[in-house]
DNA sequence: CTGTTAGCGCATTCAC
DNA sequence: GTGAATGCGCTAACAG
């Protein structure tokens, strides 16, 4: 059917092994018959069976990406991360959308273990982890991005989603807000429980005091930022002027039902985000969020990975990126008091 | 090392073939020995080896995507839609960012052949098509999606382009705009070629003269709507009514530019798009475009592509989807007549 | 129904 | 340096 190694040999006049050496560089082989192998494998168009050297060597060159929903823009911007980096160190890279189904994230890992895959960067669904414990127990290789899970100590590469959620903070206290509201993320999403934390303790730095009224938690969905928006309005009874939701999405949710409402954005109520997608600068007026270094995580990803599966480290890594403050239109001065719808 | 079919076999006190015989529901087996292999299994915690099944069956269940750029919404619904519809099927998926760089797509379609991959699902990055035509000519199925190549005579789906510019046109007449701008994509991607002509059939319907200053390139992104919704206003010097634009990137980047001139949509000048990202929705005011049936795109795609694989099929099946208008806010009455700015 | 045999295509011993 | 032999793990004949 399709050429292999021993046609060569024969085209050649050597024997499979000198071809393989050739191919593979193994080790030095007489420059003539190199030459007359490389001629007949470009004569026969030969092209080297990845499966059957997969099979052979015990590793498959390829990883596996996890991921909840491709079509989120934060994850799709990882997703680029990770395959660049996949492809630039020789690996292909199995993409799996989990559609944060715990279920389907689970037979998932069963496919990409049967596939033989070397590692797996992974952005779990929930806050379960079974699955993961189980492919972690038969010690593959994998690297979470974005959130940790409870109980598994594999090598993360995460942002500093609490230093993030406090720069946010601050920013808008020194715009004078005293009345803000928050949209968080599901419970048990560690980078979405340590937003959460980080809106408390930025609120305490500013002797604030946090009312649980006026936190809410979301699903990180335009629909959620659209519902929240109007429901912490009406429990601050008109104190509201600011509004900070733990994603972008739900930001952009939260400015369309001010919008909606005939009020404005920042004059009526500043609102920010996290995570600055690309919509972030497009939307009007542009949000102010706090950037993570997406591109970044997914690379540092995957060079971990690459490196676990080389046998580098035996300990755990745990990789913090340092976000940024983006300060765009979104966020303004407090009005100077009192009621408004 | 790992577990084998023959570590079965011999637990279960049978052959391997047995063991395969069971796993893969060939052959009937016997009851009991059926029951003492599945325990066997279960007990050895045996896991198939998918490369080793691959060479054998010369088969890899596996499939190729290759996009330009994953972070593009239009391109991460797609890749969505193939990933869903492949895992469905029982393939798992290789994902390829060209970056639109068209050596960048040469070596992937090299790797993907190394890999062995049943087939490939593609939307290619430019015009040309030589590493496509190579794989083409080794027989390999291939699915083109929103574009196809000159030359390829391969399985594609498509959206029908012509028809879905022409329905913005027709809306866009209707609400009484008669002098247009048009913001197109790259020459040689079919996709835009048809809707540039679908836009020049839409005025020739309604007796309206193109005019080519009227008429732009671009190249799908944001800053180019950003820059071309200026530069036609000026060209038309006061007298456009109306945009469209060949991709909703495109027009929100249009839409922008207006903004930040003063201008308000549609009051000065009504935006039209194309695909209906999910962006589109969310902007203010809401985008009207045409929506392609982006899911299906992928799933259908894939459907293809197997079936092919299948051999199913032997003449290649060009599948054309129907767009269909969405009006939201961005369109609006054209103003009565006359100069603004 | 089931065991035995024989590769799939390759890289790696091991001798020379 | 190089060839011959071996086996990665599996399934598909082929007999029985």
């Amino acid at each position: 059917m399709s050429v292999t190694v021993l046609d060569v040999a024969r085209a050649a006049g050597v024997s499979a092994s000198t071809v393989s050496r050739v191919l593979n560089g193994t080790t030095p082989v007489h420059a003539a018959k190199r030459r007359r192998v490389l001629q007949a494998v470009r004569h026969l168009g030969y092209e080297p069976n990845g499966l059957a050297r997969s099979l052979k060597q015990r590793k498959s060159l390829t990883l596996g990406l996890v991921v909840p929903d491709i079509t989120n823009p934060f994850f799709a911007e990882i997703a680029k991360g990770v395959e660049t980096a996949s492809h630039r160190l020789g690996y292909s890279l199995i993409l799996c959308n989990s559609g944060n189904a715990v279920e389907r994230e689970r037979r998932y890992l069963e496919v990409l273990r049967e596939r033989r895959v070397d590692g797996l960067v992974f952005v779990p669904a929930g806050r379960h982890g079974d699955a993961l414990r189980a492919w972690a127990a038969r010690g593959l290789p994998v690297v979470l991005m974005d959130r940790v899970v409870a109980g598994v100590a594999s090598d993360a590469v995460t942002t500093d989603n609490r230093f993030g959620m406090k720069l946010v903070v601050r920013h808008l206290v020194r715009l004078g807000h005293r009345t803000i509201g928050f949209i968080g993320g599901p419970r048990g999403v560690s980078s979405a429980d340590e937003r959460w934390v980080g809106f408390l303790e930025g609120l305490r730095e500013a002797g604030l005091a946090p009312e649980s009224r006026l936190m809410v938690r979301g699903d990180f969905t335009f629909e959620t930022g659209l519902r929240a928006a109007p429901a912490l309005s009406a429990a601050a009874r008109g104190r509201l002027t600011a509004i900070v939701a733990s994603s972008d999405v739900m930001a952009l949710g939260a400015m369309r039902a001010v919008h909606q409402r005939g009020g404005r954005v920042p004059e009526t109520v500043s609102i920010a985000g996290f995570d600055d997608i690309a919509a972030a600068s497009l939307v009007q007026p542009p949000l102010t969020t706090v950037a993570q270094p997406v591109r970044e995580i997914g690379e540092r990803a995957v060079e971990l990975l690459v490196g676990r599966v080389a046998g580098e480290r035996t300990r755990p890594s745990f990789v913090r990126l340092k976000p940024r403050l983006v300060v765009r239109h979104s966020t303004g001065p407090a009005p100077a008091s009192g009621a408004r719808r």
